[in-house]
RNA sequence: GGGAGCAUAGCUCAGCUGGGAGAGCGCUUGCCUUACAAGCAAGAUGUCAUAGGUUCGAGCCCUAUUGUUCCCACCA
């Protein structure tokens, strides 16, 4: 073994076993419990970032603790074709490669690049995921666009028609004019900006004044059908109905009266533009107003502004205040701070419209989704991110499913150019029901979310009743990050429901995402962000899951920064150092079985350790307090094992004995393995490269540690710890040098058979030369340095080198210390409250400890006295 | 406008059902001790944001306040 770890010599080729040996690959075995994960799908266009590491960590973790402890798991994988970011990777590749556009090189040549770009580029980030030690069934790899997705796609969207949940409507629709698409609210970010509320007059057909009106969006006005006021604004009560000219254009509209405008806004008067506002879309449909479409799809001012025509929207707002400023009727102009929607691919400033687009009914299918969740069917954890669930599927809107795409899977509709009939079909129909055989498909595709909501049945097989299917649905965790709860968790529950009758997962497992050390997301724009891939070269994808997952609570945010790596790296050193020691003294050697001989009291104390430690790790998992989980592995291996059990071991493998040597060796072996099978599912690669130097097996195939009552004993071997500490403590604050042997007298009457049969450990760990019992400190002659401890008094003969003032100012802060605990006690104690409430078990303690302070405090006092 | 989170050592954060404040990094001192200097040993460090309340007992529960981060809504 080599002196340190060096991860880049057996990650790729452990990964690559593990595929030989095909052990992420579930044998289904009905009579084991399943359980299933499926991946939260990367786009194919995307690298991987720190989110998806953090994500995947998270789900290696928990399907690898559960395949070692029995259960029949399924880690199922795949991407997702991400409609609008490939489409805008594959136009602009072909913009490059072609020097032509998407309309030049038609839909079919589209598509065809499209599926090439995909072949080339679209597995990297499964590559990256599997340096990552991702231990998914590769096997059963799905893409949304495969055949299988495909399939479950269609017969949704038939499904639904049927059931009419999904329509085709002209409506008010986020449009982005640079993707040139529709898009679903969800897809719409809102960012805070600096503008103007421009005050306009509209002045009265009757030429005897005007109105006020005041907007955000000027260039707008051109497609006002009206001016609205509250009706009970008492200011404005006489001129409902009214009609006025709207400047620039001449055209009359008239004065509405409705309950939406707010009186103690701007002036109380509020401009109608239904074509490009979703509330005056609303209102143009209570009064009945006409809709002027005034912006096309690019974002260019349409024919029906005439002098305007072509051009950009925010330049024609230049220009139509420039000319109202000409024209008298700009009252003022107010800075103002307001909310703008942007395209959550693109960043460009979405754009309200009307348009005629497919939309999925949600009430019917959000009510079944909220109940199973507050039935507690699926579970949130954290539970607070049930309310974040709740208020968006309570206060949900239709679902604008259309985009104006090529990329992803295109709408299953018909309409015959003859009868204008529309045929939505689950295969490609032939001819209408009027005979005629000219039908055109509709154009779009589907919203790449409404394929990802369908993943955790589409990819198992739906619609057909598949073995997968039948036995690894539902799938038994969600694994994913707060930012796509609705866009992905909330869209699954309804269609698991929908379509399977049953949700997609009982538990959603919540957690953050990944900051830069300041604080900061991470982000392309800021430049902040760490490549994983370059971390995992650099430290090993052990260091890079250690340092994602430690720390980690569910639903938190973690921060990253390279410290983390580096201490990340330097304990799976110590387990790898750990290791090495234990191989080289065992190497080639025969060992006992466990239990077939005497254990001595360290090997006691480590065991009982171990069966704490197995039994909180468990339980933090199984609770998915990954970071907790990781803590106590730390300090269990670190402190315990290494730090004292390791050090403990030595004096008997330096002693001659061999058949106490073979025991302890015996015992170690068991405990480092125990520790591997502990940290497996953390820190899967160096954890199985270690195994094989102890055996020919594979380690994340055995069985997940479990507690052993045999090794619960009863034992005190932290007063042989309490002593060696006590000593290096008197060592180091009276400079006695490390290699100098010291020796040391004890007075102790109830535990002196323990130290006896312990000398050897205290003698090499504490660096002294001999024991010496005593019954009282009276028998010393020379000048000791003392300490004392709840059960010994320890005297150290140290001659010169002692310094009396300097020994008396340390017994005396111990002296205070010992003082304020009987205090305290005693302050308990005296207590009537507490000693008629509290748990008769505590009291008992409190009195047991009182009463060890007392007697600590005599024995501390009295040295004190002896020394002065 | 509605909602949520966070506030604990110099920094990053743990602290599970209320019962003597923890870790890592950093810092001080001494050590290359035959697994490991990516290390060992011994240390120092806290008004648990503020003010009330509940309780025998509060970092933890309740109320208010302050600061901070985020999500949703979109009154033009």
């Amino acid at each position: 073994m080599n002196k340190t770890f060096q991860p880049w010599e057996f990650e790729k080729r452990i990964y690559q076993k593990w595929i030989d040996e095909g052990c992420f690959t579930p044998k289904i075995d009905k009579t084991k419990k399943p359980f299933t994960i499926v991946i939260p799908p990367p786009n194919i266009t995307g690298e991987l970032h720190m989110g998806h590491a953090l994500n995947n960590t998270l789900q290696d973790i928990i399907i690898r603790y559960k395949r070692m402890d029995g259960d029949c798991t399924l880690w199922l994988p795949g991407t997702d074709h991400a409609s609008i970011a490939t489409e805008l990777k594959v136009v602009e590749m072909i913009k490059q490669k072609f020097n032509k556009t998407k309309a030049e090189i038609g839909r079919e040549e589209f598509l065809r690049q499209a599926y090439l770009w995909k072949e080339k580029y679209g597995g990297r980030i499964v590559e990256q995921l599997k340096r990552l030690g991702s231990s998914c069934d590769w096997t059963r790899e799905a893409f949304t666009m495969d055949e299988r997705c495909s399939k479950a796609v269609r017969e949704v969207f038939v499904k639904l028609y049927e059931k009419g949940l999904i329509y085709r409507d002209s409506w008010i629709i986020n449009w982005c004019p640079s993707c040139r698409t529709a898009l679903s609210d969800a897809e719409v970010e809102y960012e805070e900006q600096d503008s103007h509320l421009w005050h306009i007059k509209y002045p009265y057909a009757d030429g005897k004044g005007y109105v006020i009106i005041a907007t955000t969006r000027p260039e707008t006005m051109l497609g006002d059908t009206a001016v609205a006021v509250n009706p009970k604004d008492k200011r404005y009560l006489d001129i409902i109905g009214k009609e006025l000219i709207l400047p620039l254009t001449g055209r009359k509209i008239p004065v509405i009266a409705d309950d939406y405008v707010e009186m103690d806004f701007g002036t109380g008067a509020l401009k109608i533009t239904p074509a490009h506002d979703p509330n005056d879309f609303e209102i143009g449909l209570r009064h009945n107003l006409e809709v002027i479409k005034v912006i096309e799809d690019n974002g260019v001012m349409s024919e029906n502004t005439e002098k305007y025509k072509g051009l950009d929207r925010y330049t024609a707002r230049e220009r139509i205040v420039e000319e109202l400023k000409k024209e008298g009727l700009i009252e003022k102009i107010q800075d103002y701070k307001h909310n703008v929607g942007k395209c959550y691919r693109c960043d460009c400033d979405i754009e309200p419209m009307v348009s005629k687009q497919w939309f999925v009914k949600m009430q019917p299918l959000a009510s079944p989704a909220i109940k199973a969740v507050r039935e507690g069917e699926t579970r949130f954890v954290p539970q607070r991110f049930e309310k974040i669930y709740f208020n968006w599927m309570e206060n949900i809107r239709d679902w604008c499913i259309s985009r104006q795409l090529w990329w992803g899977h295109r709408i299953p509709c018909w309409y015959c150019q003859d009868c204008g009939e529309q045929i939505v079909s689950r295969i490609d129909p032939k001819a209408c029901k009027c005979g005629s055989k000219n039908l055109k498909q509709d154009e779009d595709v589907l919203d790449t979310w409404f394929s990802s909501a369908l993943w955790p049945f589409s990819t198992l097989g739906y619609p057909d009743k598949t073995e997968d299917l039948e036995y690894f649905y539902p799938t038994s965790l969600l694994v994913t990050a707060y930012d796509i709860i609705f866009f992905w968790v909330a869209r699954m529950i309804f269609s698991g429901l929908e379509h399977m009758g049953e949700v997609p997962f009982p538990e959603v497992l919540i957690h953050g995402i990944v900051r830069d050390p300041e604080g900061r997301k991470m982000s392309k724009s800021l430049g902040n962000g760490v490549d994983p891939i370059l971390l995992i070269d650099k430290y090993g994808a052990d260091s890079l899951r250690f340092s994602l997952s430690t720390g980690v609570a569910p639903g938190g945010d973690t921060r990253f920064s390279e410290d983390k790596m580096e201490s990340s790296r330097n304990f799976i050193n110590k387990i790898w150092n750990a290791s090495r020691y234990v191989f080289m003294n065992t190497e080639g050697k025969d060992l006992k079985q466990m239990g077939a001989f005497e254990y001595t009291p360290a090997d006691k104390w480590i065991l009982r350790k171990l069966n704490g430690v197995i039994g909180e790790v468990r339980r933090n998992i199984e609770h998915y307090e990954i970071g907790l989980a990781l803590a106590k592995l730390y300090d269990f291996v670190w402190s315990d094992f290494c730090d004292w059990y390791i050090e403990l071991t030595k004096p008997i493998l330096y002693s001659g004995d061999e058949n106490k040597k073979t025991e302890t060796l015996t015992v170690l072996v068991y405990v480092l393995k125990e520790i591997l099978k502990l940290c497996h599912p953390f820190i899967p690669f160096v954890t199985e490269e270690i195994y094989s130097y102890f055996e020919k097996d594979i380690l994340m195939v055995q069985k997940y540690p479990e507690q052993k009552k045999e090794y619960d004993f009863e034992e005190d071997f932290d007063i042989i710890k309490e002593i060696i500490v006590k000593v290096r403590n008197i060592r180091a604050e009276m400079n006695v040098s490390q290699t100098k042997r010291i020796p040391l007298y004890i007075v102790s009457k109830e535990k002196r058979d323990l130290i006896e049969e312990c000398r050897l450990y205290i003698e090499k760990l504490a660096g002294v030369s001999q024991i010496t019992f005593i019954s009282d400190k009276g028998e010393l002659t020379q000048k000791v340095s003392n300490a004392v401890t709840n059960h010994a008094e320890l005297y150290i003969p140290l001659g010169e080198l002692i310094d009396f003032d300097k020994e008396i100012v340390r017994l005396s802060k111990e002296l205070e210390k010992a003082e304020n605990e009987i205090q305290r006690g005693e302050k308990m104690l005296s207590n009537q409250g507490f000693l008629s409430k509290a748990p008769e078990k505590l009291v008992a303690e409190e009195r047991l400890k009182l009463q060890k302070n007392i007697e600590l405090k005599e024995r501390i006092k009295s040295q004190i006295d002896y020394l002065k």
